[in-house]
Order: C-alpha cells, then sequence, then structure tokens
DNA sequence: CTTCAAATATACTAAATAGTTTATTTTCTG
DNA sequence: CAGAAAATAAACTATTTAGTATATTTGAAG
C-alpha cells in the first residue's frame, strides 16, 4: 500500500496532468496546480523541488500512462488487423479525449520541440516505441499472411500515426469529430485492400 | 510606399514571427521581442497596444503569410495532381522550415486549441480553407478526367493534410526526416492509384 | 490513543515580466 | 533644412509568479 505521501504525490501528478495538456508546460503555473488540487504550497514544495521538477514528473509520467493505456487498448485485438484497428480506433473522439485536452504526445511533442530538449527527447523515446510497437505488428501479420507483402509495414505505421495524430489536431481546431471518423474509415480501408 | 512607421511595425512582426513560432504564445515575452528586434520598449509600445495585441497581430500574419506561401507553390502546378504533389512537398523537409519551428498552423492550433479561443477560430478558418482549396483541386481533377470518380476529394484532403502535419512533428521531435520523404512518396502513390 | 509525518495557514522574499513616463536624440519627409 | 514623427535611454511602477519560512493543525499508522 501507498504511505499516504506517496499518494498525495499521486495525486498532485494526476490532477497537474491535464492541465499540462491543456495549458502546455510554459502556459501551467503553480497557482493553477494549487487551485486544482487544492493543497498548498508547503505541500506542494514538500513533494517536489521547484516546477520543473514538477513539470517533468507530470509529463513522464503522462507520456507513461497514454502509452500503456494505448498499449492494452492494441492488445485486446486478437489478430494483427485487430490491433491495428485498435489504434486508429484509440483517439475515435479527438474532442472527448481520456484525458482532457487532446493527445499528450503530439501536445508535448510540439511544444518540447524548440523547447524543453530533455522532454523532446522522451517524447521522441515514446515515438519511436510507439513506431516499433506498430511496425512489428504489421509484419506479425505479414509473416501470419494477413496482410500482403506488398505493405510497407514502417511506412504504413508511420503514416496511421501521423495522420490519426494530425487528425486530432484539426479535428479539435475545428470543433468537429466528423473528419475523423471518415479517416479511420478511409485508412481501416488502406489496410484492407492488403488483407487476404 | 511605406511610412517608416509601417515598416517598423511590419519588421516587429516579421521578426517575432519564428519567437511566436518556436516558443509558443505563452512562451514568448515582450524582452524576447526587443532582443530579437534590438529595439526598445518605447519603441514596441508605440506599435501595440500591449502584449496580446502584439501577439494577436504577429498570429495573424504568420498564418496570412503560410497561406499565401502554399498557395503560390500550389498554383505553380498546371494539373491538379501537380498541384496536390505541390502541396505534399511544401514541408518536404520539415526540420528546415521556411520559418523556423515548424508550420506555424499546427503550432497555433495546438496552443489555442484550450487557450485562446479567438486565436483557435482564426486557425480554424484556415484549415477550413486549405481543406476546401485541396478538395477542390482535387474534385476539378475527377472532372477534367485526371483522378477518377473513386477518389473521395473532402476525404483525401483531409487526409493528406493531417498526415503530412503530423509527419512534420513527429520527424522534428526524432529529429529524422527519412520518415516524411517515405511518407511523401507513399501519399503520391496513393494519390496515383486514383489517376487514369 | 498517541505520536509523528503530512498538510495548513499565513506571511513573507525574490525574480521575472508587463507596462509607463519623460526628456533627449535621431531621422524621415515635405 | 526645418518641423514632425519616430526611436532611444533610463528609470520607473505594477503585477504576476516562484519559492521560503514557520508556527499550527490534522490525521494516518503503528
Amino acid at each position: 500500500m501507498l504511505t499516504k505521501s506517496e499518494r498525495t504525490k499521486q495525486f498532485i501528478l494526476e490532477t497537474a496532468a491535464p492541465l499540462y495538456n491543456e495549458k502546455g508546460i510554459s502556459g501551467v503555473n503553480i497557482d493553477d496546480v494549487l487551485a486544482a488540487t487544492k493543497l498548498t504550497k508547503g505541500c506542494l514544495y514538500g513533494h517536489f523541488e521547484n516546477k520543473d521538477d514538477l513539470s517533468a514528473q507530470v509529463i513522464d509520467q503522462m507520456l507513461k500512462k497514454v502509452s500503456e493505456k494505448m498499449y492494452i487498448a492494441i492488445s485486446k485485438g486478437k489478430t494483427a488487423k485487430a490491433k491495428v484497428f485498435a489504434f486508429i480506433d484509440f483517439y475515435r473522439n479527438p474532442i472527448e479525449t481520456y484525458i482532457s485536452g487532446g493527445c499528450p504526445i503530439f501536445n508535448m511533442a510540439v511544444e518540447a520541440d524548440d523547447n524543453y530538449p530533455a522532454i523532446k527527447e522522451k517524447v521522441a523515446a515514446t515515438f519511436r516505441a510507439g513506431q516499433e510497437g506498430l511496425t512489428n505488428i504489421l509484419k506479425e501479420g505479414i509473416e501470419n499472411g494477413e496482410f500482403s507483402r506488398e505493405l510497407d509495414p514502417t511506412v504504413f505505421a508511420f503514416k496511421m500515426v501521423a495522420a490519426v495524430e494530425g487528425g486530432i489536431i484539426m479535428c479539435r481546431t475545428m470543433n468537429n469529430i466528423k473528419p475523423m471518423q471518415s479517416l479511420i474509415k478511409n485508412l481501416k480501408a488502406e489496410l484492407e485492400q492488403y488483407s487476404k
């Protein structure tokens, strides 16, 4: 069982995560976090050295959690195709995301890019792991005969993630989830072309 | 000819644009802009009411410029296919972007999303205009027999933009432009499938 | 049921950033 | 070249935000 201290720290990390996802690293301030958690400064600074420490840990955990959640969703698929479809469906509603504010991986990617090299590297690692995972599923699908050898696993994996993530941002901005639904259908149809 | 005042204002807008594109709205501060322009506070505040005013005008102009630039690139294509290819090629190098920091439309989209409704609306309008433009090019291509009627212009236009923009962010984060080159080839090949 | 870690309340200091003021200098432009 | 507009210099004020200090209270866990 977690100690009270550990539980409070977890609570802070989880409560701050959507703030970071919505407002971005440089948009969040300590008072936002205090207001959201209803804790006091003394308590917060008891758990984190400073704002940078808090930011780093929030983002670390946020990236870990979304990866896990996606991994679980994908793992539920029995076939390679089902797994890939599960990925495509993960953000089927890009506005009501499981963590408010859209996909934390992409949100952090955009902000970290030119400003936070350490975080950028973590996001890059998350991307690489995701790409590798999806590529391997596609490769397995080819090996076990689900997909034709015409399918380029690396390229298709990249295309899917790029399109889905780009689609999320566009749909959120235009406040309309319909394009995402069409995109999902289209990506699934594209994969079906390679199904035997 | 522009007056000195107008020229200075333009200079500020243009010099500040890459800062906003790299650091984001909440990441830019007045001193950054003063350092980049080598102007003084008195001068800056002579041209803009306050930081919000500056931000709004910088972003406005930045969105206008990237749209124009893209429009010009696309317009150089003689056929519908050439125009679409010109769009796909626009960010062929996602790291060395014409304005440093990646695509300003997407960068602003991510930050404005949950924080700056007025800017979000402008980005949404930019997206809509882009989507409409690309969709119309695809429709014309179908009408003039370049593309088959199997092609869904709305869906393919959205997919292209989503994939290219998503790809930019992923490549920038992973510091590798190769996936973008493969994505470009793949998107072109996908369109070729519908070419007659 | 007591003790000690954890959290609160409150009042600070420090630093960063936004914005103002005004006298002076520069430099367009008519 | 004279007058007006634009920009500078420098010293301000105001505000926001980060972070500290400490005495007090709360409540979890042995």
